[in-house]
DNA sequence: CTCCGGCCTTGATCTGGATCAACAGGACGG
DNA sequence: CCGTCCTGTTGATCCAGATCAAGGCCGGAG
């Protein structure tokens, strides 16, 4: 489904929803971070592998160089850094842009904890786009040498990584068919869905949200004007879908947000 | 009209240029395939790594299972099949397309020869789009598991991977900027320039190419309708910009293309 | 406390592209 | 050869969302 995020791990493994409930919906702020080590971190199976053996398990604590913290509004990297790590968000909240040469810009994507950033720069070993954090995040930095040369050590690590890019690659797909083809109720009924999926699979509510970003952001996500996004918006309010206040939103209806996202053609 | 007589742009592939013209129901017969073999071929350095040694070539070889011919119009591969290999593309031209539930559909890309297809199955193990011949084609077989085999031996390979894998977000990338942020000229514009320069890079004319696909599948790359994309071309011809005839297009100005899609200000 | 500057909402109007409709030109089968 | 199907072009009209404009709300600084 469309609202599905593309940037879960893969829902193959049964037990895992369980795993999710009790992760505190507020992440403290862990600044003393004891240790880095993905061994004992509680995002560990939303951006590493599963099934892995004890011994591995250690071998991938070498992967995190250091963390990183980033203030809010401050960017993580932007187009045209040097690329060397991937980067796998612990706290916060980013977007990711890039910029045409007039000025224009573009969202391509908002990024939480568990999710990793930094896969366009892979290519030419520069980043394309730009990262900024929407609120004071930090960051697990992983060097790119190290995951490959750990990859070819842990098959499973290996097969990770390629499935974490084939994920981003599928979640652009879904974001061309919502560019290409659908209209504003639609794009902003499938960007609360997948924004309030991904929340929940994080232990967060299935039905409340806090927008991190602007209605202007938002819009450049979904290719639309702010002020056609705060209309749609209000257009749901009006017809008992959503509550929203400044960036809090309450869904009250799923079923009718997914009804518009994917009207069912009742013959 | 001058770029019907205009000699065909050098084929990388023998029976190239005919099937432009008269497409007699064959395909040429290399029915024997002397051999797969990736280190004899003239394509190789579009979708394999550069520098190998000797002996790397000889294993890189071994990645080729076999070939594999579609026909025009024919699957390469549906939603929901199995994923075990990515496709290298020999001959042809391919379209990808995802569809949502109800029943509209997205192109979302275009590929040509030297060009791998196939990367959105790596996360689900399950192809999440259909890849449809758009002419008589062929593509090189490459079972994931080999590749993931020896890309653990041979370190460029792997590298590779990942750079395909990573240059295939950043395209994406540059097609939500496009659906998020362009008006239909811009976006025909840049539609134009993209692929005249990816067939520049294979030995093609800088300003001639024959489409492979009809306007309304452009239109759905582009987010446009048919009708849109038809008039479009006729204001570029009416402007002088291109020559159109049918799918044969030669472009006059590329300047004013670029124009159109990266207006400068002139302040 | 007040003031200021982002951010958001809402109204009025405009317009690019969608939609509806008619037709033309090849390609192809009979 | 003709008729049919498919693709593409063009005209007329419509409308979703952009644009322009005017306030309103809230949080932070002084």
């Amino acid at each position: 489904m469309l609202y599905q995020t593309a940037s879960e791990p893969t829902p193959t493994e049964p037990g895992k929803e369980l795993e999710h409930k009790h992760v505190t919906p507020i992440v403290p702020l862990n600044v003393k971070a004891i240790k880095v080590a993905c061994s004992s971190c509680n995002l560990r199976e939303l951006c590493m592998p599963l099934g892995l053996s004890h011994d591995e398990l250690d071998r991938i604590d070498d992967l995190v160089a250091n963390r990183r913290k980033v203030k809010r509004g401050t960017p993580l990297f932007r187009n045209g850094d040097k690329f060397t790590s991937l980067f796998a968000i612990r706290t916060g909240f980013f977007k990711t842009s890039i910029a045409s040469e007039d000025g224009r810009d573009q969202v391509t994507g908002f990024q939480m904890a568990g999710e990793i950033v930094g896969l366009d720069g892979i290519v030419n070993d520069r980043h394309t786009c730009d990262a900024i954090a929407l609120e004071d995040a930090e960051v697990c930095v992983m060097p790119f040498d190290r995951i490959e040369a750990l990859s070819n050590e842990i098959h499973a690590l290996q097969r990770h990584v390629h499935k974490i890019l084939s994920r981003e690659i599928v979640r652009e797909h879904g974001v061309m068919l919502l560019l290409g083809s659908m209209r504003a109720e639609e794009r902003l009924a499938a960007f609360l869905l997948n924004l309030v999926q991904r929340l929940h699979a994080r232990g967060f509510s299935q039905s409340e949200l806090v927008l991190r970003m602007t209605r202007e952001e938002i819009g450049s996500y979904l290719g639309l004007k702010l002020e056609t996004v705060s209309r749609t918006f209000s257009k749901f309010v009006d017809d008992g879908i959503v509550e929203v206040k400044q960036r809090h939103v309450r869904i009250l209806n799923t079923e009718a947000l997914k009804e518009i996202v994917n009207p069912k053609v009742c013959t």
